[in-house]
DNA sequence: GTCTATACACAGATAGAC
DNA sequence: GTCTATCTGTGTATAGAC
């Protein structure tokens, strides 16, 4: 199913490494052309433009998100608890092997205020974040707590991300996700 | 001691402003001189240049937490459960009505990559905050752990940030708060 | 200290040959 | 589908009059 990869696909790959690393506005077409051995102009027969392109790079990791990760919240067979661990472990890797750290949550400072279409992107992608751990924690510590733990997880993730990059200590990740897991586990316990 | 408003003064207030809201690269010297009733060429009368601009915006922050906020973390005469309740407090009353969220959070992910100078002084931003935590944690929970959970808290704590300013949910930092300090004074009471 | 004017570089995007 | 060439707008920064 995955196919070869396409021109196309291989300049969103260039542009989302160069997007994480050095941001929306300070990558230019010219950037992205050499990245992928093109001229810049060359890239307008891909995209219809910037815009259009950082917005495929969004949907692409979205997509990823979607079928890698998120999808591990609906799998109703698995125990809560079980679909937690494997979930957050599944996002730590991904973060811990991601230079530059999240382009959703880069771009959501840097241009969610300014392009509208991006942000509405961006928004789509935490939702579903937010709604697949909800999904797992109403297993754990019931509905009326669920949604109010479920952002705060995602809020922890992102700042432990953009820490990560500042510092140079890649287990704040692993630190967030153990303490995460310990409180959630011993909730339970005590109910 | 806090004299009158020099233009200086006003000129870094109003890049503050335009630098959260729209980014660095996203805000040019023709955005901040209207802000502030100049031509974008008198600005320079000011400052060398953008980037020290930017840097002397960073600074003008940094004072301002080191006084009224981080500054809360030394004063040894008050009890750690209350220089911890006040410390968050303040962070959060900040942040809540921040336009833009936190300037130093959005150009760590935005620019530090690319500016050394500024990264330079985003790390020292971040160093002070989890140093102040750190000095009341210690006393609430002990060194080995304290550390880990200064981070901990900067980290929820821009993650919130960042999540209050994309979707418009303004008291994500608040639940924040709650369940640290909740988490915190419990793990005492079972030491 | 602020203005007008401008230099200079480079951005995003398009046209058309191959 | 990629190239060369170019258009057009705009960015940072500077020079010099007032």
């Amino acid at each position: 199913m995955p196919n070869i990869k396409t021109d196309r696909d291989s300049i969103i790959g260039s542009s989302i490494r160069l997007f994480k690393v050095n941001g929306y506005y300070n990558t230019t077409m010219a950037d992205i052309g050499k990245a992928c051995g093109l001229i810049k102009g060359s890239i307008y027969h891909h995209f219809s433009g910037k815009e259009d392109l950082a917005l495929e790079c969004l949907r692409y990791i979205q997509n990823l998100f979607d079928e890698k990760i998120f999808s591990i919240a609906y799998e109703i067979d698995v125990p809560p608890q079980e679909r937690l661990r494997l979930f957050m472990e599944r996002v730590d890797d991904y973060f811990a092997n991601s230079e530059g750290g999240c382009l959703l949550g880069n771009f959501a400072l840097e241009v969610s205020n300014n392009i509208p279409s991006i942000k509405k992107q961006i928004i789509e992608y935490f939702d579903s974040w937010e709604a697949a751990l909800y999904e797992i924690l109403r297993c754990i510590i019931g509905e009326a707590d669920a949604r109010q733990y479920a952002v705060q997880i995602v809020a922890g993730t992102q700042g432990c991300v953009m820490l990560m990059r500042l510092h140079n200590k890649p287990n704040l990740l692993e630190v967030h996700r153990q303490e995460t897991l310990k409180l959630l586990f011993q909730s339970q316990d005590l109910s």
